[in-house]
DNA sequence: CGCCGTATTGAAACACCTCAATGCAGGTGG
DNA sequence: CCACCTGCATTGAGGTGTTTCAATACGGCG
């Protein structure tokens, strides 16, 4: 079943049973590059699983000012809200690939099986604990050491051909409203790191880590 | 039952048989000003709700920074893990009287009552929906828009003899902790709150909101 | 080749931090 | 009861990091 290698944790452990009733129901959406998923305070009516692709979960205020929350990567469980709207709007970042589940079957059908809650409950605790590691990031460390921070977070998800090469989808703009940061900023500590030489920028999107006991070091928010 | 009034929305609507098993099973603690209730990466034995006193949520690194994650006030249910060891510390601000649930138990019993999971689950809701709304906060905002979040914050939540008097508990160490700046870039900025008419500054410890719709705006991470 | 979106670089303004001095209030001891 | 101490808050001056705005460079694509 090809869907297993994207459900992955989400499903792990789980009745075969009670995921075939789940995927009968799913349906499978096709989001161009920068498009939306679903907007913040929309109505919460389906749960998400990224199976091709990577998006971006954001903030915007009023004025226009964008606090990006994370990046999510195929496998990602993502749209679970306590309540009955989202906290978030859900942006693609390149073409993705979604399986949606609608939310009221879904969680009735998580009430059959203790090991589905408990998955939940578990990328739920992942899900804050890597808000709290964002949020220490943005209130303590300086521009060079949140990029470090990014850095050390997507090479730790090992996404890329390499654990020494990080793939960065995301624009310097992505890249500064989820550090707090000017794109300006951004760029200017990516020349830092370089001239350091920590790091390596073979072209925009894919970097090079030279001395990664420094990135881990800088990144590091315990 | 005394009781009752302070664990309000954790025990809401739950059967009244599970409450007293529960209650039976808890102990009270008692904690000094500035000690700790727990620390980050302890293994999580226990759940707490607030009884009296304030308490901050915080993560320290080693270098000595620390970011405060919130201040909780009595009723506030704290300590539950996803995982086994505790994703942060908590330390008393006041003198603190603490109830504690062993943690096996209280999942235990949980599991027995769909009513307390599902407080528990709104609880952890509001929970991460607070990290956002800090996370924008340190991400997008100025010193002194920060700390309008902060009034408003602690208006929110009503704590104080009226809805324009703010009580601030906690130093301005503490408030710089949390939002990310120095003591005195926090002090500057009540100053220049006070110089526009926003705000008056009864005692360090005292402040009056004259402006509540420019605090309002100030603090709106939506 | 030339265009356009993205990234880099530069210079100046600004916000915030650092360090140091001063102010203020509560508590202690003479 | 006052003097002193201590901890917290404010204020000031100067330095640093980040932003802003503008110019330039790069790279993919028509």
């Amino acid at each position: 079943m090809a869907l297993a290698k994207y459900y992955g944790r989400l499903f792990e452990g789980v009745d075969r049973g009670i995921v075939d009733q789940l995927e009968a129901l799913s349906s499978l959406r096709e989001l161009a590059p920068h498009s939306y998923l679903f907007n913040q305070y929309s109505e919460a009516r389906g749960v998400f699983v990224l199976e091709q692709g990577v998006i971006m979960i954001e903030r915007s205020s009023a004025a226009g000012r964008r606090q990006i929350i994370a990046f999510s990567y195929p496998g990602d469980f993502v749209g679970l809200s306590h309540n009955d709207y989202f906290e978030y709007s859900v942006e693609s970042l390149t073409h993705a690939t979604i399986r949606e589940f609608p939310r009221r079957e879904f969680l009735a059908l998580s009430d059959r099986s203790p090991q589905l809650k408990s998955n939940m409950s578990a990328i739920g605790g992942s899900v804050f604990s890597h808000a709290l590691d964002q949020l220490f990031a943005l209130g303590q460390k300086k521009a060079h050491e949140r990029v470090c921070f990014l850095l050390q977070e997507i090479r730790d998800r090992h996404v890329g051909p390499s654990d020494r090469t990080v793939q960065l989808l995301m624009t310097r703009q992505d890249i500064a409203d989820y550090l707090g940061l000017t794109m300006e900023t951004v760029s200017r500590a990516f020349m830092k790191l370089k001239k350091e030489g920590t790091i390596a920028i073979e072209n925009n999107h894919t970097i090079h880590i030279l001395n990664a006991d420094y990135v881990e070091e800088m990144a590091c928010a315990k």
